[in-house]
DNA sequence: TTCGTATATACCTTAACAGGCATATACGTG
DNA sequence: CACGTATATGCCTGTTAAGGTATATACGAA
């Protein structure tokens, strides 16, 4: 669990983080509103405190989370480079897309996030029995 | 593997992603610059594939990869309210910083909110007993 | 065709997490 | 002190993903 994008891979983490930007919130605050079991409430802000991502006051028996910038920081200073490539390619992909705005071979491409899910369901265990022309390099 | 989140958090894969930002790379390119076995690379680009993040042109039997934005703008704007966040905040936190940096140890009085929020309930002495040995709510 | 290069997949093993459940610890109050 | 509330940990389990190794496929050249 060493850097910051592993820990964000956690969907319910990310939901945390998000619940606190507008306020700190207690444990069973985000335990209620994500509608989440409170272990696993405490476990995820555990590795969200000692990755940085969170600091806690303690007020009684509660614990009053709030956010840590830091490690956000950090995500969005890798992510700098890919956000000048993409602007500068803004254009270029616009032209693009224009341009291959017809049926190119099968039923016009779909968006690339369907594309990719599709893709993933498609069961590529080989029967074992034929070739089925698909090992290799794609085409 | 659902998310960008999750794509990004194998360190390999952002480092391939890092590494197309100056231009596509074929496979061996890749698997000679990152010194990772090609099966590896292959592994990870389909993964990268199939989320969206590059996509793949033939050239012979080699494939060139580039980039493509869009998960990754995916991340940026989940980023975007913590970008605020800090923002707002960074003021704050440096006449925070500023006020406090003389004696740690004596009262040292807060923020405004926290100590408003003492003066209600200033109760939270550890009581020593017992050696707080390491279960229950963290103090 | 055969060979060499380039790339993708299959299969296996291992490790790491997330979830669930039980329970320990702290604190305030009666 | 006993109790209820709030939160943290321990342990166990199932799942999933990554690494390694072997091999299949595709293509150009001889």
């Amino acid at each position: 669990m060493e850097s910051a994008f592993e820990i964000l891979a956690e969907p319910n983490r990310r939901a945390i983080l998000s619940l606190l930007v507008p306020a700190e919130q207690s444990v069973g605050e985000i335990e209620r509103r994500l509608r989440m079991p409170q272990p696993a409430v405490s476990k995820h802000l555990r590795v969200l405190r000692e990755a940085g991502f969170v600091e806690a006051t303690v007020d009684a028996q509660r614990r009053l989370y709030r956010l840590k910038p830091e490690p956000l920081k950090e995500v969005d200073a890798w992510l700098a480079p890919f956000r000048r490539f993409w602007e500068a390619h803004i254009d270029a992909l616009e032209r693009h897309l224009d341009r291959m705005g017809e049926s190119p071979k099968s039923p016009a491409p779909k968006s690339p996030a369907q594309a990719a899910k599709k893709a993933r369901k498609t069961k590529r265990r080989r029967p074992r029995g034929k070739p089925l022309t698909r090992r290799g390099p794609r085409t």
